[in-house]
DNA sequence: AGTGTTTTCATCCTTTAGTATGAATACTTT
DNA sequence: AAAGTATTCATACTAAAGGATGAAAACACT
C-alpha cells in the first residue's frame, strides 16, 4: 500500500512542478495556451488509461489462487472466526447454492432461523452478501 | 458505424468550441490558467477511461484460443452454453461476490444491463439463483 | 441454581435479485 | 446494404435477501 501512496505523491508532485514551469513560461510568453492545454490533456488521457487498467486488474486479483502448502484445516479457521456448528452447516448449504428457504427445509427449520444464521455468518466473515461469504469461505477452506 | 463517427465529430466540435470559449475568456482575464488546465485534465481523464474500456472489450473478443491444458480456460464450455463475451465477464464478477450494482459500476454500465445479462446467464446455465450459477460455473471450469 | 452460549423463531423494514417486456444501437457476417 | 446477433437501457413488477430487534427454549458448565 505504501508504494502506491508514494507513487501517487511523486506523480502529483511532478504534475505540480510541470504546471508551475508551464505557468511561468506561459506568463513570459514562451509557450502558448494551446500547448499547455494539449500537454495536460495528453497526460490526463494516460492517467485515465492507467486508472482504468488498475481497476480491471484489481478484479482479477479478487479470487486469489489457493495454495496447497498452507492448507489450514477447517476446524481451526472455523474456530478463529467463531463460527458455530449450525452456522457452518448453513454456510455449506449456502455455498452449494441453496436459498434460505431451501436450507430451512433441508434442516427442518424456519426461514427466520436461517436468516438469523446467515446474518451472523456474514458478520463473522466480515462480508456484505452471501456471494461474498461463499468466496471468503472457499478461500479459508471451510467449504469446498 | 455512422453514429460513432457523428458522435466523435460532435465531441471534437464541442471540445473545440469549449477551448475557443476558454481562450477568449482567458485572454480577457475572466478565468485563470488553472481552471482551463483543470477542465482539460478532467475531460481527457474520462476520455482515457473510455478509450481503455473500449480497447479492453475488443481485446477480450479477439484472442479466444489460449488453453493452458489443465487449468482455467474453458472456451469450449462457454461455447457449448452459448455464453457471450459480456455474459462471461459478468459471470466472473458474480463469482467474485459482486452485486449487480458493483458490476455495473466496474463495467461502466447501468444496473439494468447487468440484470439482463444475469438473467440470460441464469437461463443458459439452467439455474434459478446467482449462487447456483456460481456453483455451476465452477464445476464447468468457467470460473475459478 | 445461576450464568453464558447456542439455537430457535418472529416481526417490521429496506435493499437487492430476478422476471418480463420492449426497444434502440452496435457489431458481424453474408 | 441487409440480417442476425450482441449489447445496452428502461420500466414495472415479484421474490428473495438482509438488517435490527426482541425473546423463548435448550444446553453446557460451574
Amino acid at each position: 500500500m505504501r508504494p502506491i501512496i508514494i507513487g501517487f505523491g511523486l506523480l502529483i508532485l511532478c504534475l505540480l512542478v510541470l504546471f508551475k514551469i508551464a505557468e511561468v513560461n506561459f506568463m513570459q510568453g514562451n509557450i502558448r495556451l494551446e500547448i499547455v492545454v494539449a500537454v495536460a490533456a495528453i497526460i490526463f488521457f494516460f492517467v485515465g488509461l492507467y486508472f482504468n487498467q488498475r481497476n480491471n486488474q484489481k478484479q482479477e486479483t479478487i479470487p486469489p489462487v489457493s495454495n496447497h502448502s498452507t492448507d489450514i484445516p477447517d476446524q481451526e479457521q472455523i474456530k478463529k472466526l467463531g463460527l458455530t456448528a449450525r452456522e457452518h452447516e448453513v454456510l455449506v448449504k449456502m455455498a452449494a447454492g441453496c436459498s434460505n428457504q431451501e436450507i430451512a427445509a433441508q434442516l427442518f427449520l424456519s426461514e427466520s432461523t436461517i436468516k438469523t444464521h446467515v446474518s451472523n455468518i456474514l458478520f463473522k466473515l466480515d462480508v456484505k452478501r452471501r456471494t461474498q461469504a461463499i468466496q471468503a469461505a472457499r478461500q479459508l477452506k471451510i467449504v469446498l
